[in-house]
RNA sequence: UGGGGCGUGGCCAAGUGGUUAAGGCAGCGGGUUUUGGUCCCGCCAUUCCUAGGUUCGAAUCCUAGCGCCCCAGCCA
């Protein structure tokens, strides 16, 4: 079997396969991903990771896994663990590749001394304040700090000092000399140290002046060796300071390459909004099923290959864009359709008695695991004369076209028999309570070679042998397709979706399905896909995450 | 004329002067089907932000507009 792998060319490999002909960096494609602990990785995330592991994969190069923890107030060892489980959840291997900017801050001090002695670094008194003010505007040119000027040989003192903690937090920074007047703002001066007394997860005490990310960013790329460094678009902008540090420093100058970030509608990706949903329990942790982090994605029950294939599908490009979220949900079913093995629950049960059948007997049948795949075998699954079935698959007066079971009515019952519906009770509110029915002893395994028409096909559990068991039914956290576009709080909470969790307590399960282990993959026939809870299933008390539900045209064409 | 980017069907996205303007998602119609799932078939841009121009020939080149995104953290 050879299933081709059709890569779809794009932009960045354009400029790869570009440098591999002219020898710019002799062949060599070396790439990164530079998270910064200080959150955990989402589904934006998981694109650039595919992104930078896939190209160095596909050109016989590496992938160096960096973080980028240059702040410590904001970062923390937490998401650094995290970050890795994902990554490697992921499918992707960094091997010995594992960095940290904070590796490289003697090396930065260092840089940072070389800059101040050609004269193109200095440290700057002023206040944060006074720094804005003296940045000038958009379309104004900035001016000069009176302590640009300062000697070679007191920037070198005071910058020591600063290190050494004579000085407190925000008293002073240093800066790089290049053009307060630049029509880039990004070049008027950027401060490139401040001074923080905090404790960094990694480093300790040992530092009290920190690198701004501008500053170190290009350098660490450069220590690594990195050829070709992607990043989003807003960078753009920083490119020339990144070229400018590393021009003046005489080091090895990767390729920067920025590209748009991945959007989906009725999700949100910024950091802050999901830290701010943890934070204000609207959700119950980064690992929530509703969450577009990895980590909460992966406890739904969307598998690795379905994010990877997703990613690969949405393509890289410059322009801005918000991907369909349904474009997801096809990847998510296209795997677990291949993958998943098929059981039955029924999540609003209500009784069918088989009149004719003998009570008390026992027939266990058999059943396929999963049709698209022979190798995944079959079970066998026993039959009796009361069973469950989905109280939405009776209807006591149907529309046309309905092949559900109703009065009269014959269905096959998946894998069993056909049965025909006799009669039906219902209380005082007029709800069914009991559908009674016969059965067709010649259909057994669900079949008749009469050329009987059964269109409709339900799903059941013999009462005897259903399990109970709880499913969470999950649906978009927000009811806008752009919740990135509330402005405020108010809004904010405006349009979050209140029913974007819904507890079923009732549900009847197949026992392999109560057995599974926590994490298991199904497909709940006729529902869609489910994953057993990894920290609350139990034999003892079954939980399932829906992941995704089937395509349902029959509910689509009900709408019209 | 602050600087930097981007405009191809409802949503992504190939395309780099000569193709009937790929492909996927969504949608619509039909077939198969022991899941109203899957699978299969068909339909879905005479037109590429607009207007001019160059050319035998333009989504691709030129000119002028228009629209959208990003930048004034001692965040990343």
């Amino acid at each position: 079997m050879s299933e081709e792998k059709v890569t779809p060319s794009n932009f960045i490999r354009t400029i790869i396969d570009e440098h591999n002909a002219n020898g710019r960096f002799g062949g060599k494609v070396q790439l990164r991903f530079p998270p910064e602990p200080n959150g955990y990785l989402h589904i934006g995330h998981a694109k650039s990771i595919c992104l930078n592991f896939g190209l160095a994969a596909d050109y016989n190069g590496a992938c160096n896994l960096r973080f980028d923890d240059t702040n410590p107030v904001k970062e923390e060892n937490e998401y650094v663990e995290a970050i890795k489980r994902d990554i490697r959840w992921l499918g992707f291997d960094w091997g010995e590749r594992e960095f940290y900017a904070s590796d490289y801050f003697e090396t930065l001090y260092a840089y940072a001394v070389k800059l101040i002695k050609k004269g193109l670094a200095y440290v700057d008194d002023l206040s944060a304040e006074e720094i804005r003010a003296y940045r000038g505007t958009l379309k104004e040119p900035g001016k000069n700090s009176p302590y640009r000027d300062r000697s070679v040989e007191e920037n070198l003192d005071l910058f020591e000092r600063m290190r050494k903690g004579e000085f407190a937090d925000g008293e002073k920074v240093l800066r790089a000399k290049i053009d307060m007047s630049a029509p880039n703002i990004n070049m008027r001066d950027p401060v490139m140290y401040r001074i923080l007394h905090a404790h960094h997860h990694r480093t300790g005490n040992t530092w009290c002046i920190y690198p701004m990310y501008d500053w170190a960013h290009g350098q660490s790329d450069s220590i690594e060796g990195i050829t070709h460094s992607l990043c989003t678009l807003e960078f753009e902008d920083h490119r020339p300071l990144y070229d400018w540090f590393l021009d003046q420093l005489e080091i090895h100058k990767p390729q920067q390459i920025e590209f748009a970030r991945l959007n989906l509608t009725y999700t949100l990706m910024s950091k802050r909004k999901l830290l701010k949903l943890v934070k204000e329990g609207i959700v119950n942790g980064w690992d929530d099923p509703r969450m577009p982090t990895i980590a909460g994605m992966r406890r739904r029950g969307v598998s690795p290959a379905a994010l990877r294939n997703f990613s690969e599908s949405v393509g890289v490009a410059k322009s801005n864009s918000v991907v369909d979220v349904a474009q997801f949900e096809f990847a998510i079913r296209d795997d677990l359709n291949k993958t998943a093995a098929r059981a039955m629950a029924v999540l609003n049960p209500v009784k069918l008695i088989i009149e004719n059948y003998p009570e008390g007997k026992t027939e266990w049948l058999e059943a396929d695991n999963n049709p698209e795949d022979p190798s995944a075998g079959k079970r066998t699954i026993p039959f009796g004369r009361e069973l469950f079935i989905e109280a939405t698959d009776f209807m006591i007066d149907p529309p046309k076209k309905y092949f559900r079971l109703a009065p009269g009515k014959e269905v096959r019952l998946k894998h069993a028999y056909y049965v025909t519906c006799s009669r039906y009770e219902t209380n005082e509110a007029g709800d069914v309570t009991v559908i009674y029915a016969t059965y067709d002893p010649a259909t057994r395994g669900g079949w008749s070679d009469d050329g009987r028409k059964v269109k409709g096909t339900l799903h059941w559990l013999d009462v005897r042998h259903a399990r109970d068991a709880e499913v969470r039914l999950y649906d978009h956290l927000f009811t806008t397709p752009a919740p990135d576009e509330a402005r405020d709080d108010e809004a904010f909470y405006a349009i979050i979706n209140k029913d974007s969790l819904r507890v079923l307590k009732d549900v009847k399960v197949e026992t392999v399905l109560a057995e599974s282990a926590p994490g298991t993959r199904f497909q709940f026939l006729r529902h869609g896909y489910f994953c057993a809870d990894s920290e609350d299933h139990s034999p003892e008390h079954p939980v399932f995450n829906r992941t995704v539900s089937l395509k349902d045209t029959w509910a689509k064409k009900k709408k019209k």
